[in-house]
DNA sequence: CTTATTATTATCAAATTGTTAACTGCTAAA
DNA sequence: TTTAGCAGTTAACAATTTGATAATAATAAG
């Protein structure tokens, strides 16, 4: 995955759970999150905005389908998955959970297993295109730098660059006025085991300035480069 | 139900079963179809192109998830929903059946209730616009893409494209300005597990680029190919 | 002024894509 | 059944672009 991972919250009032869930769940390479009771739940998911949320219906202060109904009366958890998980089999309350805006719904006793098998599921479908996931275009004064067209703009004007002028101007770009090293910009760039020579830099960094014809990038001498808006 | 009915394909040995889902779901409003066996699922699901199929597992003629399994190796059903329904609550089974591409998993015997309320979440969800599932004609200054009557129109003349070539035009052109990556070109186009020679885009392209007799596919060397207008 | 570092330029090799023709399998007409 | 034609693919080669390097000039730091 180039993609940031996945941010998943659990919110169960059993440790052991938690513990189990939250364990299996970061070996396929999730980011997870734990919450004890429903505030807590509801506080973290405020400050996290994680993918998806996993409540248990029976917790303490709150339960899992209020917590649901609160997301889901907001509208930055639109697009946030629920997941709920409960030792009631009553199909009543599945069916109930399911109308409160949930996702999926797993019953305990838990099979870690299927439990990762529906969390995939869920994601597999649910894939957010770049730019809804804000993996969007850098804009600045007089220059706009657009991955998704792999095409940067000077004062309106499209201007052609090549791959590897590209990818080392958004770097440099998507943190204006910090420097790179040139150790960074050769792993981020070029690739951790990709050995060039020493002027490579330099002349890519030459052809950027020559096509955008500003004075962007700069030169922190013995240090490496910044980018300034 | 704002937009046409989502149509749903049943597939299950069992009278009885798919009676008593078809009525259900009838009831909740989709445009429900049934199949006996794996091979009439596959059939009518070409025909139909339904957004959701629900399969058992055990069926006579190719069981659910060689249906499954196929249907996912044809880039028309990618965005097809699946749903297994099964009397196995084997939970190595379920493993299995979602790894194989399917977004859901009931287990038999089958509360009616429950079933309507799953394929709900599933398609609150996963509702897709009409141009996002490929459905919308595409227009432009002098080009009209009609994917319902598979023609393309340049400067009001009616141009024939192949399947290929169609199907790659439209995905281009979905998302005019948009660079796709060849590997994207390939997953939607030519399926994900099909290997297809190097060359096979370029060429695809060239023809259409020859029939279109107009200057709207670009290349991006080293990255993909795009649309414009 | 000397040295270390970066800028510039031209040149060449490598990677990528364009183009054409040929081959395969399938379908439909003769 | 044969044949012709088309879609899809591939192979081979041409054309193009890109990326890396070397050589040299320029520049800033001490």
């Amino acid at each position: 995955m180039d993609l940031p991972k996945k941010k998943i919250l659990i919110a169960d009032d059993e440790e052991d759970i938690l513990e189990i869930v939250q364990y299996n769940l970061q070996q396929e390479g999730y980011d997870v999150t734990t919450a004890k009771n429903g505030d807590e739940a509801l506080t973290k998911a405020k400050q996290l905005k994680p993918d998806l949320v996993i409540l248990d219906i029976m917790m303490p202060k709150r339960n899992g389908v209020e917590v649901c109904q609160l997301m889901r009366s907001q509208p930055q958890f639109k697009d946030t998955l629920v997941i709920f998980l409960t030792a009631l089999s009553d199909e009543t309350n599945q069916v109930k959970g399911f109308d409160t805006g949930a996702d999926d719904y797993i019953t305990k006793p838990i099979s870690t297993k299927l439990l990762v098998s529906r969390v995939n599921a869920l994601f597999r479908r649910f894939q957010k295109t770049p730019e809804e996931s804000g993996q969007g275009l850098l804009e600045f004064e007089n220059l706009i730098i657009d991955p998704q067209q792999y095409v940067v703009k000077v004062s309106g004007v499209e201007v052609m660059l090549a791959k590897k002028e590209f990818e080392l101007l958004h770097m440099l770009a998507s943190r204006p006025g910090r420097v790179f090293l040139r150790n960074e910009i050769l792993n981020q760039v070029w690739g951790n085991n990709v050995i060039v020579g020493d002027r490579t830099i330099d002349v890519h960094i030459r052809k950027i300035r020559q096509k955008l014809d500003m004075d962007c990038i700069h030169t922190v001498k013995g240090v490496g480069y910044k980018f300034t808006g």
